[in-house]
DNA sequence: TATCTTTTGAGAGTCTACTCTCAAAAGCAT
DNA sequence: ATGCTTTTGAGAGTAGACTCTCAAAAGATA
């Protein structure tokens, strides 16, 4: 009764990922719209209907939900620790557990995210999905009912922040991400206060 | 030579108000993805093709730059009030300045841009746009640079926060959303405390 | 009224995401 | 190897946004 993946499931996996690679790639090199599902089908040779048997629409090539790592990081932190600064250390705990490749491969599906309006809009459940989440976490933690306006405007802000160093950081990929999102979680915990010369 | 707008100029504006406003209604009744072109155009009572000679693409029958005038209210905050009060004094002139009709008008597209995938991609563009200006103007109110990362930061949680308002109202439309708006910005300017009871 | 210009409707045509069907191929179990 | 089940490819088909063309309608001008 042991059952370690048959070929069957491993060849499965391994035409899936390998669909999405090339497309991932077609994406990155010629543009989202500009590529057709027929040009995947062939870079990954497998035919059009294969790539929908896999992924249901072309937009769920790009989509992925990250979130429950997160989540369960946030649910770690002690539950004394204010709100801005748990999530801060649950991104840094999330962030340290990933390895280098993953990380890599994470920033760049986040990049394509951001930068093509369609899949900025197909992943807008996932990310008022995300809002509601940590809203309804926040809340719980602080003891307050989930539709609290001060838990929205704390998580309204936090979001805000971290779109605000991800689009920096897409038009400057040297950017040290994860340090600047710290940095800048760091100031809003602080209240941004914006000493003036 | 006085060119008050002949019977061609006034039916034309007429035409392309009415398409968008049955194309709204449409929208609103049945949904922006089950709502045909074709439909729009028999609701106006127009040929399809002319539906599309006013809008080139059926997103742009939804989307409005609403910004400049809020840029205007926003350039006549003086230079010394910090940022997060001047974009509330900016928002509350601007709201003041609309009539009621229009302030009625401008949140029921909202909501649909909010509510509705497709248009919130294709409203991206604006909403960067937006968050970009707010960026340099109040940069250069502080005299710090546009890439500053503390400018940044606060554009980024005054947008999250205008955001979490929208969406509470977009599920509760009786909401007072400008209320609400401006309680929001004022916690954001009192640095966000939540005191726990 | 007669002529010139602009706008419109009709309709055929393109493109691409996505669906369906069915038979061939490939993994699986005995 | 033999039959059973799952996955695949081939290909035809649909839907709906968007394009183009051309002739008819309607406004402008004189």
């Amino acid at each position: 009764m042991s059952d370690r993946p048959g070929l069957r499931e491993r060849k499965k996996a391994k035409t899936r990922a390998l669909i999405q690679k090339e497309a991932l790639r077609l994406f990155r090199e010629q543009g989202y719209a500009a590529t057709t599902v027929e040009q995947i089908a062939e870079a990954a040779e497998v035919a059009p209907s294969t790539v929908f048997r896999y992924f249901a629409t072309k937009e769920d090539l790009v989509i992925v939900d990250q979130f429950p790592p997160f989540v369960e990081a946030l649910d770690q932190v002690p539950p004394e620790v204010p709100p801005i600064r748990a999530v801060r250390m649950a991104m840094r705990a999330m962030i340290e557990a990933q390895t280098p490749q993953e990380r890599a491969d994470s920033l760049d599906r986040e990049v394509l995210m951001l930068t093509v309006p369609e899949l900025w809009a197909a992943s807008i459940d996932n990310v008022t999905g995300v809002a509601t989440t940590l809203r309804e976490r926040l809340a719980a933690r602080e003891g307050r009912p989930a539709d609290d306006p001060g838990i929205r405007n704390v998580t309204g802000a936090i979001m805000g922040v971290m779109v605000g160093v991800w689009t920096d950081w897409v038009n400057n990929r040297d950017l040290d991400a994860p340090a600047h999102l710290d940095a800048a979680l760091a100031h809003l915990e602080a209240g941004l206060p914006l000493p003036r010369p």
